[in-house]
DNA sequence: TGAACGATTGAATAAATATTCAAATGACAG
DNA sequence: CTGTCATTTGAATATTTATTCAATCGTTCA
């Protein structure tokens, strides 16, 4: 047997045209990697229900942990992250600061997201606002 | 001072009305799990190129591995996680696999998540195909 | 200025997870 | 059957990451 075969099929791939199209249906790697950064943001318990509660409208640091019931500190982790991610904007007035969307795909991207999930219970505060 | 302080405000919140009102926003625990599992899902980079490309047409797992350069181990643990999340499924032929999308939701929900990362290249495969 | 408070930050810890490697199925040809 | 190939699976490893705790920053007000 030809001793080139690394492991199973890597380069001996089964279909090569198949292969080659599929190698032209792939995303830039560069956005493949942004779009995977941004549902990986979304993709956590704890951002979810922010996002969810700003939808409605913004709200200071304080707020948001005691809507929560978590720590003002992990809030403000998660906060950054969403921001860092530019879904959400902040502004400081006096010792608060309040957050808001800074996306409005974001309500799209959430109802997109709840279709797959099922209809079962039914959206609450997303969905209602900024239609 | 009132010794009934937690941290730093978790319940003594600065808006009681605010408050309320975010409480209200919230999506049902379960629902906001299961859509949060749901983007965790498409949060990772190969799962990405692993839909991306199986929008275009369905494909078995060696030559995923080989359009994606990656062991057919690694893909087929990748498929697996797809596959739970009930966002492709599977068929087999002779001792192929075959996997191809099981909701057209994805690639609605690929174009709002690239409208959000924000036309930087623009996507190749994943919106031409299942318009 | 300095005390109080909301918010942020960094380090540490604990939990989740992507890939590799090795072994095991399942299907088919000889 | 036996061997081969595509795929799957499980354990191990390495990396990422969410939360906590303690300390600090920035603002207000006395």
């Amino acid at each position: 047997m030809r001793k080139n075969r690394i492991d199973v099929c890597d380069y001996q791939a089964i279909n090569p045209e198949a292969v080659r199209r599929a190698r032209e249906a792939l995303l830039d790697p560069l956005l493949a990697e942004r779009l995977a950064d941004t549902f990986k943001v979304l993709g956590d318990r704890t951002r979810v229900n922010l996002l969810s509660v700003l939808a409605d409208r913004e709200l200071c640091v304080c707020d948001l942990a005691a809507a929560l019931g978590m720590s003002s500190s992990a809030v403000s982790h998660q906060l950054r992250v969403l921001r860092d991610a530019r879904l959400v904007k902040s502004r400081r007035d006096g010792k608060m600061v309040y957050y808001s969307l800074d996306d409005q795909h974001v309500v799209a991207l959430f109802e997109q997201g709840l279709e797959h999930v099922g209809h079962t219970g039914e959206a609450e505060g997303v969905e209602k606002e900024q239609r």
